[in-house]
DNA sequence: ACTAGCGGGACGACCCGTTTGT
DNA sequence: ACAAACGGGTCGTCCCGCTAGT
């Protein structure tokens, strides 16, 4: 007569951290409270103090979340692109952050939106960013070097600067002619190619 | 034999809103509060809420003073650069925003760190900074048009994604190769110049 | 060329305590701050305690004037009823007290809530109501007294109870069934006269 | 060994309750603020808005614990009454209200009271006003039918006259005169009965 | 592992009545 | 008549800890 568990909801850790996710990246950090998220959650406070031991690791393991599934995102989308022309396949991955930018419930970048409620550069949530830049950085330039690019890191910081851009306008601006703008951006910036 | 006016400190209202650009900007709003605010600007609660009904009526003080401040920036930027080859002015302008993210208090974009923090897109403060970025998207394309490129408003708009780029990563990342990689982002997204 | 005093718009005062009756009969004095006052009045703050000392002076001034305005009209009632029969004039009072209650404005009897504000019955607050109705119910002795009346003391605790039934439930109830008993009700608890 | 819930101190929320009712019915609703119930309650200010969403809310429990406290009242004073004479039962009902008016903790009607302080008709601490009023004159309404009352609607309107006089008049007055006057009342108010 | 409830105390924004100086 | 100052008050929310019970 016990509910086996695979019928039983989503364990409460879980339920929790999709809570926390959907609330902090639709409304803010600091802006959604402990109460409110076990509130939705359906859990309760000692249940959400066994599993996180502070706000802030629930703030860390929120962007952790993020960066996962960021990597998970950008690597399907390669994958998908293998046999393209590399050059191609590095248009088609920004356009790709365009189309996500492009959804009714996108809110920005949820690293650089929680980096402006968490400005010290020292705090553990900022730690989580700055890997995540470092690898989207790293995995540009892997893509740059393999594409014969003669100044891979130099692209890399423009290419970081562009999705910055993109997921900043993407928010803060209409994003349609941003986003029809972007294979011209990336065609401008990759290196030797004629242009006009 | 009464103290003039012009010796006296600060007016109340200056006060309270250097105070708040200061902590805003480094600390994030909902970071700050208005206690806060008033004990470190030294005036009562009331003096407050007699110069600014709400919190964010000062947060929008405190965002259209940032923009005043960005305008006047850029206008003495490109004043001095009257003489210039255009192309050169508009890099030179890009540079610039660099420099500014290199200095030590630098902390991001006044305007994007407060989109983070101000969800709504309707909000009064989302106002202020649709409206910077309309005005600085304007100039972009004003010089473009005045530089003969054949698509001002594209490349606005890619100049815009640098623009945020900058502003993003020279918090985010080091800012050192950031800004040196910001003229090759300039003469590479401009049109109409050999490359390489 | 200094304004006369006749072209001048309403001494301040006048205006500070009609806005004040306004406010404190139709909100509450709790309800209302200085500040609203002060503000809707058109005053300075200075000015406001130049007149009057502190808020519950105000509030003491307000009650002062509703209890002559009550005396005045109820004079003026009694006067245009010169030559009625006696039982007929007391009648017509208590009928022109629910007419009062009956106003669209109509917001109970000032001074009974003024009384559910201020507990403490030592406060001059309350001494001003309990002047009001010391005078109210000697009236209606008097007049009983002349009426014949074998028990005026009596008769005229009664018709106490009735005014204040009159004051609130034109308040809380529907004020048209209320107003219908009136007459009813006065020619029940008067002594001597045949019933139905 | 462990303490059984019903060994434990009163549950929270009936200690906040408890101390609300005795400070808004002693003090005003307005004059007594949060801070001090949950002070005087002894309880922490996260479990009060744990029970309670608003104070207003407290407010309403607060009313509506009067509500049915009255209710008991009458029931249990009519139910001693069973066997007497309908009239008499009536008066007895009248004269235990002037009791409940001559205890010296008594400060009014906590009805009438709350209404002065909430001036808006439609808000809901006035809804629970209106709905104990319509109770209260129901029951009388139907007492007199039941004693043969030819227009029980007019003599019930008139009752209420005299109920909200007592209640009032008891707080603002000198309540001895005003309870030896009740049973009069009543008498003279009834139908049918030979006077004097 | 999870729940309900409660305690705690600092802090959030905002308003109070009042006084002073220009 | 205005602006500023003052100190404490309003209601409400913050994050976090703890106990007792399932």
């Amino acid at each position: 007569v016990t509910t086996k568990l695979s019928e039983r909801q989503a364990p409460a850790r879980r339920r929790i951290l999709d809570t926390a996710t959907r609330l902090f990246y639709g409304e803010g950090v600091h802006a959604v409270g402990i109460d409110r998220i076990i509130a939705e959650a359906g859990v309760a406070k000692a249940t959400f103090y066994h599993h996180f031991r502070t706000k802030d690791d629930l703030v860390r393991a929120y962007l952790d979340g993020q960066y996962q599934q960021q990597r998970e995102g950008i690597t399907t989308v390669l994958a998908s692109l293998d046999g393209a022309e590399p050059r191609e396949a590095l248009t088609r991955m920004f356009v790709a952050m365009g189309d996500f930018g492009g959804r009714p419930e996108y809110r920005g970048c949820a690293f650089i939106n929680a980096a402006a409620e968490y400005p010290d550069p020292t705090h553990p949530v900022r730690q989580v960013i700055t890997e995540q830049r470092r690898w989207l950085r790293n995995l540009l330039r892997d893509r740059l070097t393999t594409l014969g690019d003669p100044a891979p890191d130099r692209t890399a910081d423009i290419l970081m600067l562009i999705r910055d851009g993109i997921f900043v306008g993407a928010d803060l601006d209409d994003p349609a002619p941003l986003r029809a703008a972007i294979p011209d951006a990336i065609t401008r910036v990759l290196p030797g190619q004629r242009r006009r």
